[in-house]
DNA sequence: CATAACGAACATGCTCTATGTTTGAAATCT
DNA sequence: AGATTTCAAACATAGAGCATGTTCGTTATG
């Protein structure tokens, strides 16, 4: 709830959650500390504040709560792409990771780019195989970039290539919001012989800053019913084959 | 109270292990069937067995709760050996563990060689900058390996290279009982401008499988006082500064 | 300097987990 | 095959731990 009213409110005081929630003031306090902590607001004397500024990229402790459903959805259709005993790459992002639980089960071999997806699939035996690339972790987001990930690509040739973005148009390609980001996104492709982009509905249309390629490099792209008809059709001209969930 | 029961009985029976401890023979059922899952023991029919068998490294669960205050002793003096804003590089095994967990807390750069010292490094923010050496994760220890772990370290050169062992003598040098496991060592002293070992006096003046490189690689060694004397000697007149905690 | 916000400390109620008991099923031994 | 032991599921219960709320002293802010 408190999530949510800063995302509406941009703003919010104490008094006003502890009225909308019908806790006390004290208990707001601690929650809003504890969210702070996440990174999912910004603490500030009185209440708390979003930390969603104009063309950023929202933090992903926020992202993570976002179309939990869609994503789940989308993950299992990609994972239902993969085939057992292939190599995997996994991008980073919220996305991925949900692909990352669902391939742990699988007999496939799985080299994540994000410390989450590293935990998710190296913290308890399964039937996977868990390759780790090197590489800098960016933040709270656990993305491995600079030379040392692009490095550790191009030493390796995957059977299929997941990645995310935080843009994707016929027009413009899909694009990501950070450098580096883009640039181990690229190496992806390279390395990859099959490119699955997982990437919701609010995605399509977008532009990012940082451009990786154009979308004739992706072979499928696993949405949901959210992204807009004529970005869909327009991919799907472009020879990408798409898959809404 | 379980865990040493099996160590040293070699096995017991759920009946023996209710007498022991008080409790019913079904919370000791329960009890032994979580140990299993984390490797610390074998669960038979009316009891459990120890995994460890004639030559072979105990399992990494068991060594994890042993000797832990002589770890966590050596690990303080290892981390006093660091000064901010040094590269270290950091090996997989318990001992190291612990020097992870106190690098946390430093402004340093740290690339740790197993599983759970990026758990540890990358889960928290903290003032510790971390990298990840790529490779692939050996069973439960989570030690990095391969041809990718060797990339990531010869890519790279060390302030401070902190090394665990299996088996360090004067005579017959730094050991391990893994292949891999050496190999990764060997190029970790090779890409590092100074070499301390961490290892408890359980190690000294015992050969494992596989050989590393002579003591002299070695610039200081942090063991504990059940280190025998006739080997610290020997060490130091090799030219190795022994600290014992 | 006054007021609001904060954080620490303590009390309380709740949830979740560990434990124990029972019972029927499965495995082992004779 | 039959007898006996071991096991696992189901349920009841006690305890620990956590979230919450209150109070009060401290700290920021206008």
């Amino acid at each position: 709830m408190i999530a949510q009213a800063v995302r509406e409110s941009g703003s919010v005081t104490v008094q006003e959650l502890a009225e909308l929630t019908g806790a006390s003031e004290m208990t707001i306090r601690r929650d809003l500390d504890a969210l702070a902590a996440q990174g999912v607001l910004e603490r500030v004397r009185g209440g708390a504040r979003t930390l969603l500024l104009r063309g950023e990229e929202p933090p992903f402790a926020l992202r993570a709560r976002e179309a939990v459903e869609a994503k789940r959805r989308i993950a299992a259709e990609v994972s239902s792409l993969i085939a057992d005993g292939e190599t995997v790459l996994l991008d980073s992002g919220t996305t991925c990771l949900e692909v990352a639980r669902l391939l742990h089960q699988r007999p496939v071999t799985v080299m994540p780019l994000s410390l989450q997806a590293i935990h998710m699939l190296g913290d308890s035996p399964g039937p996977a195989t868990l390759m780790v690339p090197g590489g800098r972790p960016r933040a709270a987001e656990g993305a491995l970039t600079g030379p040392l990930t692009l490095a550790s690509l191009s030493a390796l040739r995957f059977d299929t290539g997941v990645v995310g973005c935080c843009g994707l148009s016929a027009a413009e390609g899909l694009t990501a919001y950070d450098l580096d980001d883009a640039a181990v996104k690229k190496a992806s492709i390279t390395s990859s012989r099959r490119i699955i982009v997982a990437a919701d509905g609010s995605k399509l249309g977008r532009t990012a800053f940082a451009y990786v390629g154009p979308t004739t490099l992706l072979h499928t792209l696993v949405t949901d019913t959210t992204a807009p008809a004529d970005e869909v059709a327009a991919l799907e001209g472009a020879g990408t084959v798409v898959k809404i969930v």
